[in-house]
DNA sequence: GATGAATGAGGTTTCATTCAT
DNA sequence: CATGAATGAAACCTCATTCAT
């Protein structure tokens, strides 16, 4: 079975993607050319032109893309079944790996591939509060947080970590858990 | 007798480096035109290159000096005479302010400027690990933070606060020290 | 079919060179831009750049292929089946065509395109003089020239022929050939 | 004793000059920066736009001089009390020097020094032919020549020798001679 | 659909020349 | 007279994009 008429192969468009980002994080934002995404790819340069409009379309696409598998990521260890600080440390796990998986890039190729990126990037960081706000909340409901913290400004606190150019993540994780523990413990 | 024969300009020269970073604020790095920062210093063309050596070079020292600058800013706060949790606003407020001014952008920046940016990322991080280290340290003694916690471990935790895309804050800053001070209390 | 694939086109190649050879006549050194070699040629700007790295490598490449046509060309009146003094005026003539297509330029270019320009030249000069050594030597053989003449100096002297900056050619190859002949005869 | 009120140093524009065809030598025509014959001369970038009107003015300066002190040398050989023979080495010699010290640049840097060239090059070269038809009509007035060879095209095909890029003159100017001196001998 | 040779707008950089000191 | 910091025209070159195959 292969692809039906009209469409294009998946693997092709994953595969422009992927080599995006490789090379974004080997050579940065002045590395990354159209020929070397091909050359990585595995495809002509023209194939690029078949997924994406442009490379800003590219840039926007491989952005919003990873932001929302990471979303998507951190939404689901907020919904599991686990108490709040196994929760907590799961999602701040996920969130190191996202940092390092962009290398602090993430910020400067939002801004190639947006005409106004400040909206956008607003929304994308309101959802990400929304869903620490949730996880919040229910750090109270189970009695793990105290009540008299404001969700939304402990949301914000929790985004905010995670700034870090290199990473000895698991050297100070557990640091950081303990000192949130104690910090927003009842 | 305003400078010395054989110096250039040192306001030329500051002209250029705010130019610089001005425009990547506004508008990111593949907006940064030489031509541009020409025309907002209000230099010729040409003149840019008396005082840097070419585009890198210009971004190296600009990244060079702010990242500087901003640990000297940041010794200062540490060693003043002051309660521990009074110096971490401080520090913070500074590392929020460093942090807007870059817009996310700094990394990107370094990686442009540097041939291999790896091992001075890492020796920069290093330096600031180790005034935060000594702020914990002295709010050990001081005994607003309990002796238990190791405290380049705990510099690790604060070194990673302040990752924010966009900035509220003044509306977070208060909760983030209360957490804090929770956290690290005896 | 007219070309493999993954191969540029010979006569685009054929035409840069050509257009540059044809700037440096009409305008020298300094009047040879990439933009009126493209114009010249009838190609973009940067299709030049598919087929020479840079301007030093299109000025490289022009002056080793001019110059092995030179040598073979020579090569091959050298080794014609006809009398020393025949062999020697066709020789002559190729020569003088040589510096009328260069008008002077030739040592100038391959400083331009050379790093270091001194072994490559002296290793082309020693190669002309080896074919003009053989055919001193055959005319020696065939009694047209006095034994007791070295070869190789004997090259030399012919070697050194045809420095003209303005050339009437026809006005004194009669007599130049006239005064060689009486010159090396037996 | 000074220079009189309004002179230029004779000593300056000399070492300019020679800064000049020094640069020219070593580094070739794109090698030929003003500001690095200021330093060479050992004078500001400025002082050199004293004494010539523009970059174009300064190598035609030193085209001329340097070509005219080489007519003026042959001149004084042509004219010399000495037997033909003994003044065409002498002129020789001179001739080869003159090669070498351009090493080849000299038609390039006429190019560019002229608006249009081709007179110019022209009348210097009809000059030159001049003093060579002059020394081939004494060397037949002293019976070194045999009569019958056309003065004028024997001075062209003595113009015609010395090109040589790489110089081991020593060994074949004794043989150039010999050649000649058979070569037009009654 | 897929390709990569061709293009040229637009960027970086150089360097002859000027002019205030 | 002498200087060299400043300039900007103009050069080289890159690279995103197109389009004939």
């Amino acid at each position: 079975m292969v692809s039906p008429p009209g469409a294009l192969s998946k693997d092709k468009r994953r595969a422009i993607l992927e080599a995006t980002l490789e090379i974004l994080r080997e050579m940065g934002l002045s590395g990354l050319k159209m020929e070397e995404v091909a050359r990585r790819a595995e495809v002509g340069k023209g194939t690029i032109y078949l997924y994406f409009r442009d490379k800003k379309d590219l840039l926007k696409n491989l952005v919003e893309e990873r932001t929302w598998a990471f979303y998507r990521e951190v939404e689901e260890v907020v919904r599991q079944k686990a108490p709040f600080f196994v929760r907590l440390e799961a999602l701040l796990q996920k969130r190191l790996a996202w940092i390092a998986e962009w290398r602090g890039l993430w910020a400067a190729v939002a801004r190639e591939a947006m005409e106004d990126p400040t909206p956008w990037l607003k929304g994308l960081h309101q959802h990400y509060l929304d869903l620490l706000e949730e996880l919040v909340r229910s750090g109270q409901e189970e009695g793990a947080v105290r009540p008299g913290l404001s969700p939304r400004a402990t949301a914000h606190v929790i985004a905010a970590l995670g700034c870090t150019p290199q990473l000895e993540v698991e050297a100070y994780l557990e640091h950081l858990l303990e000192v949130l523990r104690k910090g927003v413990a009842p």
